[in-house]
DNA sequence: GTCCTTGACGAAATCGATTTCTTGGACTTC
DNA sequence: GAAGTCCAAGAAATCGATTTCGTCAAGGAC
């Protein structure tokens, strides 16, 4: 590698002046030129360890999330990239696989790396940031909120969406209305069911509350047997609320199964189904803004990396219905 | 942050010391007993931008892809970062977006930030690596192989794979057998396409060719507009070979939209459609092994890293070809 | 002509961990 | 008891960029 010594020697200046005209300090035109000149010949690039150890910033986020193949969190990404690249600020993306202890491994070396802050994507409720807290480093949560409330969070309105599914299935007129949700242990599982629960016992009732609701993993095969669980009732439902894409791609493998589909069986998701968009006629998305909270996010990170020490805010992003 | 200078002090001893507790080299039990101690006590985590910065390796290993919302490039970075976390490496993820520009920016971050080796899976053919090659670092080119043959490379048999895809869709007794490939100026796009023309050739000749092969984008819509072209022929195909996952789904819905689908239409794709199990049914899929791909790239990488200086060599990959 | 300001720029300190060199004490060996 | 060996551990150099501080010269004011 070519360091800024070599450079200076050279141009025949000290290594302060090539730093100075590489940072835009003041230097003579004649400097400049010497340097920009050397500089260019050796194909030198500033060391960024070195630049960083330093100067303490490091123009790097961390961005820590439970599941990588999960169109939701590479949506999410995707936003998250966009804001931080245009502040130019590289991410460093982490897949915890919903496992605590890789989470925590990722929240210690973002420590060690000195990032300028931590976008998380909790695996659970539990997840520990108190150590980036403590040394300071921003973090922003995102889609899940975490326990303490001295953490800034980007999340979604879980309970309404949960709850104008329900409705709008309702309004079409079917009767049964079930719901697979996530996991009890998190939190957007809990919030989507209770907005289902919600509008379910205005139109019929609490008593067939507990029959039609279904606990899973988030996973499609967890979704899939749930479906199958609910269909093998005496009486079954005649439409879902599903409360995330990959189990309503199993629900919707089930139903086939059964030899149904949508629209004659009633179903809305919650996120969109990427690339099963010729299957997923007649199905209601309740539209999670993923990129949109990578935004708002990586927006609220890069405020509190620049100096932002007001009190912790929670962005909640409205869900829309789409068809 | 707590230093090593601080951690020595408290415990008594020299910063020399504290880093040989560190990093398991010879220290009497008494000194090793006091440094751990006070290490905990102060929650000491030792700066990895100042081990980097002396010690000149990294530990992270860039992963350069053209777009983070493809399952498939996800489920590559997957194998790459199941491999490099059981070495010891992190990965940080670069997503290109097909850009040839911001892929020599991030090819330059690779560089500046001192990473231990990048898996590239190029843009395109004219992905300029030489930087890399120049200052030695290790370089990986995946999914694509790269122009020059100073470069490892990791792909799998795409001439094979279309060559197989096109040969089943003729002995399942489709005769006019389609082709939607990617862009022309991409390698697996020609090649999966040559293996198409090679099947299609020997049952039914030279003649029908050109009219049933479609160039287009790798995306949703590109694949969409391909099959609505095809299907608007005079004589319009039966069947078809679809390059990428991603213009499957789009395929798909163009045949839905003329009131066909598999498997009264064949269809083979390259490629797994993830989330679209239930409206998959029917379809030949030529499994691409996308997590192999990156396991056996991170696997190459790593040697080199290690040291391995000999020749470059090609991995490929043989496609499988399910139901 | 002298004093003061201004500005460019070099020397050297700094960031925090690693590593080489050196030192000094304990232990052998004859 | 003197000389030699061994080893734990401290002092200081090192990685490469940034930044403070100080110097020197040119230009301006009176």
């Amino acid at each position: 590698m070519v360091t800024i010594y070599e450079v200076a020697a050279r141009a025949g200046v000290s290594p302060a002046t090539v730093s100075r005209v590489l940072n835009g300090a003041k230097v003579s035109a004649e400097s400049e030129r010497l340097v920009r000149a050397a500089a260019a010949e050796l194909d030198f690039t500033p060391n960024r360890t070195a630049r960083r150890l330093r100067g303490q910033h490091s123009a790097v986020i961390g961005l820590i999330i439970p599941d990588i193949e999960n169109p939701f969190f590479t949506a999410l990404a995707r936003g998250v990239e966009n804001r931080a690249r245009a502040a130019g600020f590289s991410v460093v993306l982490c897949n915890t696989d919903e496992d605590p202890d890789r989470e925590a491994t990722y929240i210690d070396i973002a420590l060690a790396e000195h990032m300028a802050g931590v976008i998380l994507a909790p695996a659970d409720d539990a997840s520990d940031v108190s150590r980036l807290v403590a040394h300071r480093r921003p973090v922003v949560a995102v889609d899940r909120s975490l326990a303490r409330a001295d953490v800034d969070a980007v999340t979604v309105d879980n309970r309404a969406g949960g709850r104008s599914a329900a409705e709008s299935l309702f309004a079409a007129g079917f009767t049964r209305v079930a719901c697979i949700t996530g996991p009890s242990s998190v939190e957007t599982a809990q919030l989507r069911m209770a907005g289902w629960r919600q509008a379910a016992a205005r139109h019929a009732g609490e008593d067939y509350l507990e029959d039609l609701l279904r606990y899973a993993d988030y996973r499609v095969d967890g979704g899939r047997a749930a479906m199958a669980e609910l269909l093998a009732l005496p009486e079954p439902p005649d439409a879902a609320v599903v409360a995330n894409n990959l189990m309503a791609a199993g629900a919707l493998d089930a139903l086939h199964d059964a030899g149904l589909a949508p629209p004659g069986f009633g179903l809305a998701v919650f996120g969109d189904l990427p690339f099963a968009s010729f299957g997923r006629r007649g199905i209601r998305v309740v539209d999670v803004p993923a990129r949109e909270l990578g935004e708002a996010a990586a927006t609220l990170l890069l405020e509190r990396i620049g100096g932002d020490a007001g009190p912790a805010k929670t962005v909640v992003l409205r869900t829309r219905e789409q068809r």
